[in-house]
DNA sequence: AAAGATATACGAATCGTTTCGTAGAAGTCA
DNA sequence: TGACTTCTACGAAACGATTCGTATATCTTT
């Protein structure tokens, strides 16, 4: 339920490109860091041990696919450095995240309706759900 | 310059409390985990040597502060945080860490003000900086 | 069929973090 | 002074994460 790094970084590979062997996982790893074929394998198969990742046989090959989902796992780990980091202050993190954000007008706009929906009563009429 | 997350927890006291001793802080530690005295000690120690803790031999004992300031840190953290986990998108974490939270009307206003900073040519005109 | 490439399995080295036991120095108290 | 307490220093065990070497099985290619 709270992978490691490394095990985040594979993840992150299955998420984007979905179900995929454990050579498509390295090649796109190696991209960005030097790591052995043999390291990501024994980590996903560590994995699959530990629940993380599901895994069919293909032939001569295993596919392995993330059996937590993306957000559902943000949203955790989130939580987790909220607690450790900013003491559990969710609002202080969101602060400092968007000062230091150069944020696109669009972005902003999406944030705007999100607050507006937080708090119905405040703040100007903007429009209803 | 990363604190671990034991070392995390040390600045955290040292933060709030200001400069104070192995014992200070170990009691402040033990009163919501298990740890011994002397595991704060050696950790502090190493703290030390890293550079991340200042040392002043008071008589006896030793004196402890925080080389690191608290918003540094954070920032820092927080900007591994958002590569690691949300891949760099800084809104996405926003926006999930603002949704799951139970923000005062108080703390809204505040976000508000700065998205309004943020952002000065669209939304309704609020305040002239 | 033989050679080479490529898959999984697995044991083990390595590394950083955390934890604690023990020793010795220094202060306190009866 | 002698027993206790309370510091720091330090070595090392314990643990988890990461990494890789090697063995073995299975394809592919000539």
């Amino acid at each position: 339920m709270k992978p490691t790094e490394s095990e985040l970084e594979i993840l992150q590979v299955l998420w984007a490109k979905g179900p995929s062997t454990v050579r498509q996982v390295n090649e796109h790893l190696s991209q960005t860091r030097d790591i052995g074929y043999t390291t990501t394998l024994k980590l996903m198969q560590i994995m699959h041990e530990k629940g993380l990742l599901s895994r069919t046989e293909e032939g001569r090959y295993h596919i392995y696919q993330a059996l937590i989902g993306e957000e559902e796992t943000q949203q955790h780990l989130l939580d987790r450095f909220v607690d450790t980091a900013f003491r559990g202050s969710a609002m202080k993190l969101v602060m400092q995240a968007l000062g230091n954000s150069k944020a696109t007008p669009q972005e902003l706009e999406e944030l705007q309706k999100l607050i507006n929906h937080l708090n119905p009563e405040n703040n100007e009429p903007d429009e209803r759900l």
